[in-house]
DNA sequence: GCCCAGGGGGCTC
DNA sequence: GAGCCCCATGGG
């Protein structure tokens, strides 16, 4: 099925993007700084993210080859700020073994695998779930796959477009079979998405006066 | 004090 | 496959 351009999917996109702008996602100087932003993300706000990342930085220890042989509690250490440090320590080395054990620490070469088979060699990664890895494909891998999150699922439920107990891919197909695959595409909206979660559709009221879609019609599916 | 954040794993049934 | 619980800090 080809993805018409002018579906409720782009309408929503145009209404955002009108709303709120660029968002200039994702806020790294590399991608390995990316792909460790995923990961302390997990479940926590940016603002703790960005602390932890500084502090690697601070230590200089943002490359494969210190995260590599950092130990897991000094790594924790520095990543305190975002939560769960322990836990997402581990995530980290095992992200780092993987890319050392498959691609001699190459973000180059991994990011060179076709999507659908990288997508499922990271899946295998523990610590990495379908949103991380959605994201790392994406904003570290340029490559067209759409993320969800809770807030997708959250908003798009609430205006009638996925059902309540879709499962991720049921979600991320959706998007897909809608949507022409295109990576800045993909980049901005899954950014103003969470850009309108945050603001003002947190409630779990169906649409407050001031939320950019609340004129948004579903006719023209 | 409460609730939530740019989730994921493990366990149970 | 769905429903829990755990991980844990920081901001509103």
């Amino acid at each position: 099925m080809q993805p018409r351009h002018d579906n409720i999917f782009y309408e929503i996109f145009k209404k955002l993007y009108a709303f709120y702008g660029p968002q200039h996602w994702w806020p790294a100087q590399t991608r390995l700084e990316m792909i460790i932003g995923a990961i302390l993300t997990q479940n926590t706000s940016w603002k703790n993210v960005e602390k932890a990342i500084r502090n690697i930085k601070k230590e200089g220890a943002l490359k494969v080859r210190c995260l590599e042989s950092i130990k897991p509690a000094k790594l924790a250490a520095l990543i305190r700020s975002s939560g769960y440090y322990n836990i997402k320590a581990a995530r980290v080395k095992n992200f780092i073994r993987y890319l050392q054990t498959a691609y001699q620490g190459s973000l180059s070469k991994m990011f060179s695998e076709p999507a659908a088979f990288l997508r499922d060699n990271l899946l295998s990664v523990k610590g990495l779930g379908e949103e991380t890895v959605d994201s790392i494909l994406l904003y570290g891998g340029k490559k067209a796959i759409f993320v969800v999150d809770a807030y997708t699922r959250r908003i798009f439920t609430r205006h009638g477009l996925v059902k309540a107990h879709d499962s991720y891919q049921e979600i991320q197909n959706t998007f897909m079979r809608h949507l022409a695959p295109d990576v800045d595409l993909f980049n901005e909206y899954h950014a103003l998405i969470v850009a309108l979660g945050k603001n003002i559709c947190r409630s779990k009221q169906p649409a407050c006066s001031e939320c950019p879609l609340r004129n948004i019609r579903k006719d023209k599916e």
